[in-house]
DNA sequence: GGAACAGTTACGCCGCGTTAGCGTAG
DNA sequence: GCTACGCTAACGCGGCGTAACTGTTC
């Protein structure tokens, strides 16, 4: 039997964290004394602490170290699923970490160079232009913004599938319009559309965005809320005003491209004199 | 003017955030109506939450940039030197995670196949073994868990400095006692020790551990866990009990591996019978 | 007159660390 | 009798989200 400093210090944890972890049953000792209430616990644990451990390093929650413990039996089944998925968040949380990485590099070599970081609203450039009228062959719903870039792949496939079934031809870059600008936690009001050259009646919607704020954005998507600050920055000192929805040109597929600097993205900003 | 419900959507920023960020004092709407208490913010404003999008992004807390946004006149400089360590933690991070990954890919492969994953402390060999007396060059010092790959480096380039200075010859690989098997916040008792092959009275000591429960480790420091709690376990179970300093032999040396599983460790934990 | 927006206060979340105040083992 | 170790209970942290209730704007 090991006190629960012993224990401590072969397993490197505070036994702060092991009377915590006592209490939400995570791990209990094997023995209590009922008089003083002093913890003891089996050279046998050592295991489970380990294994609680390890899991805690793969980023699990307790709450999920918990829940695949208490499955003695076929773990092996829920242990691998439930790794595997681990794996895959862990994957996708360095690749989110690398890309930020990515962005402080060149904000740093920008700082470097004498560019003012603050200043970067005013460098970038709105145009104003009168779009030109498309008709689109679309779909619309409501897409929260973490699901974003899985509806992206999902309703433009759909969307290039139908193209293709209908022999229609492709006018545009694809392009995406948002309906709501609102922030909210059912998702954005979104429209995912291809301009096409061919009129369907009931398939294909004629689209005239009239005078629009343009911005060619060059590198991450991260960027675009700065083109939209800029561009309502822009429309308020011009005296102008919203005008329909604010929509995005894909010049640049993303899936065709290594690095986030080679993106290429137009955003318009529909407009009307106030 | 912007009311809060605008400000928010287009900065992507909750407006329970906007009001939270007020509270700490990060960016106060430019007005606030006295009869309502509504919060009404300055188009510039868009810029300073912007900035406070992008350092959250690149991991400041809010303390941080809070910090970094009162120090107005010369925060080039400040700013510089903050992202650079900033850049640094992340790359740290960023490694940090990929070990992680690796391991568990090495786990979900030992799963798939067959090998069970929680009976690893079955697999860890222990022998018994006499080790051999060695004549030690070494620094003791209390040295904190999470600096400890700093103080390795420190010290051992003290230590193999001073073997050439005095132009001793190194007679086995460099080697770690563990004095205090505490685990504390003071850190623990540590000494770097290299092996020599002269004597000099003063300077080197003898070291003799005796009989030893040894094992040998290929692969990242993170499992040495698991080797103590199965040397902890194999004593208990064959009537022995710890006589001394556990010890590590650094077999391959850290700074020449590129990957972790190239790593060979042999760790001694000296014993008596009970 | 109703929807959408604004406000405040208070509590919850995770994974412990940090007092504070006390009893116990060796 | 001292020191190191053990106990409990309560609060704090960061960065908000959530709930509950109320007032305001359009």
């Amino acid at each position: 039997m090991l006190s629960i400093g012993e224990f401590s210090r072969i397993c490197k944890v505070s036994t702060k964290t092991l009377r915590y972890y006592a209490k939400i049953g995570l791990i209990t000792p094997a023995e209590v004394n009922q008089e003083n209430g002093y913890r003891y616990y089996a050279i046998d644990q050592l295991e489970r602490m380990l294994f609680i451990n390890r899991l805690k390093n793969y980023q699990f929650s307790l709450e999920e170290i918990k829940d695949l413990l208490n499955t003695d039996k076929q773990q092996a089944e829920k242990l691998l699923i439930a790794l595997e998925m681990k794996k895959a968040t862990l994957a996708e949380n360095i690749s989110k970490l690398e890309n930020k990485l990515q962005q402080l590099d060149a904000d740093l070599s920008n700082l470097q160079h004498g560019q003012p970081f603050m200043n970067y609203l005013e460098k970038i450039p709105v145009q104003i232009v009168e779009a030109p009228t498309l008709t689109l062959l679309s779909v619309r719903e409501m897409v929260k913004e973490e699901a974003f870039s899985q509806a992206y792949s999902q309703y433009f496939g759909e969307l290039f599938e139908k193209i293709q079934r209908e022999q229609l031809s492709i006018a545009a870059p694809p392009m995406v319009l948002f309906h709501s600008q609102e922030f909210s936690e059912a998702g954005l009001d979104t429209e995912f559309a291809i301009p096409v050259k061919e009129t369907l009646p009931g398939t294909t919607r004629l689209f005239q965005p009239g005078k629009c704020l343009k911005t060619r954005l060059q590198g991450a998507y991260a960027n675009l809320v700065d083109v939209y600050a800029k561009q309502r920055k822009y429309a308020e000192e011009a005296g102008y005003q919203s005008n329909g929805a604010l929509y995005e040109v894909y010049v640049v597929d993303p899936s065709e491209v290594t690095c986030e600097n080679e993106l290429i993205t137009e955003i318009y900003y529909p407009v009307k004199k106030q």
